[in-house]
DNA sequence: GCGTAAAACGAACGTTCGTGCTATAAAGCC
DNA sequence: GGCTTTATAGCACGAACGTTCGTTTTACGC
């Protein structure tokens, strides 16, 4: 039972080198990933795609499902970045919430994610899967689920949005709308759906507002999609 | 190029016998795709499941594809006598337009299939994949939003809903609810999803009514597992 | 109940999967 | 510049995949 030696970059402090290769892995990967799927993300694939053999990549990370987490890290990194930071830049309340909408539809619009939006296709990939894998992206859906909530408070708190609905249930309507437009753009290549869940979302936005809300309407983004 | 011997039940007639056992595949395939994918409806498991060999399994498909269409069929059928045809039974305009949104919802919490609803599953896994498969599958979704659409063309036909919603976006926002239930059924075990979906296609539906329209409420199926 | 055709089997094929080893090349510190 | 640590490669493994083959068992029409 002796210890074994430490050989491999995974089990030791990292390099700026390895830390370059890790992230370029991770890049591809996670393209990969939400087009494949998770499990589709072969090693071997995954290595042939960046010219480099097997147990190379394969010692970044010991094993297929770190392999996995990491890439669901950079997704969630990256989804981040793209969706949650700008939406932060809309004041407080239901333009926020608004703003949350239309750039999460854009965001899949705008392929971020070569399969569309990665926590759906993992997601549905992982549901009936026990295991880490499935806990990890259950936990970041909550993470969303969570702020949709939590701007609807907001916006309610700020006197923009009618108390009688529940806020986790307004949020599982916003989120089911846009994962169908994810769901028929992905399975139909059909532009339309954006433009259907962002009406339906609007829709039940304005129903919900009150008279001090600010007026909701598509930006620059959805009206020029639409119009196309 | 001598022509083969003819060998396998698949390129011959079919006997009793053999139809039984096909049967008896599919029946198990259709739930073992609906949880572990398409692509993880193995033969090899398959036959360990059903106590055959791989071989013998496999000579009444004569390919995966195969097999993966033969399932998709049978999921087919099952889903038209659990879904479609008692909704038929309700009378032609909004009612049955509600009874085929509460019928659809009630046929994933049943777990008609363990893995939830086996389209949702299958075109989340094939719609970055193009092929026969893919293609079977988007073809059969249409059949369901089609015969959604019809039935509110129906109800806007009979003056119990109003014109000026288009049919195709209300079919989307209905058809997004739906599989929002499903998804958060399958990820998070959350049996108010359901409740969630009924109360919003409710409110949506009644929203478009008219006053000839008849009067929509839960049925005893939604109410009894609301209340739970 | 016999003869034939269908159904099922067992073993093996060539791939690909994830995962170990071991050796070499590169990088980083003193 | 030499030494240690890290990064990558090469090779092999056992298992599982879909598929084929030849054989054996079972079903069914006459």
């Amino acid at each position: 039972m002796r210890k074994k030696k430490v050989q491999t970059a995974l089990l030791t402090g990292r390099t700026a080198q390895g830390e370059r290769t890790r992230q370029a892995i991770l890049e591809v990967a996670v393209h990969v990933a939400s087009a494949a799927g998770l499990e589709g993300l072969t090693i071997g694939r995954l290595a042939a795609k960046l010219a480099m053999s097997k147990s190379g990549l394969f010692a970044h990370f010991g094993s297929k499902e770190e392999l996995q987490l990491a890439t669901i890290a950079a997704a969630r990194s990256i989804f981040i970045r793209e969706v949650v930071h700008p939406a932060l830049k809309a004041e407080q309340g239901l333009s926020r919430l608004w703003k949350l909408c239309d750039i999460w539809l854009d965001y899949v619009q705008r392929e971020v994610f070569e399969g569309g939006c990665f926590f759906a296709a993992a997601a549905a990939e992982f549901d009936s899967r026990p295991g880490v894998i499935r806990d990890r992206i259950a936990e970041i859906m909550k993470e969303w689920l969570g702020g949709l909530e939590r701007s609807i408070r907001e916006s309610q708190a700020a006197g923009q949005l009618q108390n009688k609905i529940a806020p986790a249930q307004l949020a599982f309507e916003i989120n089911a709308l846009e994962m169908g437009a994810n769901w028929s753009f992905q399975l139909y290549g059909d532009p339309d759906a954006f433009a259907r869940a962002r009406e339906a979302i609007l829709q039940r936005l304005r129903s919900l507002s009150t008279k001090s809300a600010p007026t909701l309407a598509l930006t620059r983004r959805g009206k020029r999609r639409a119009a196309a």
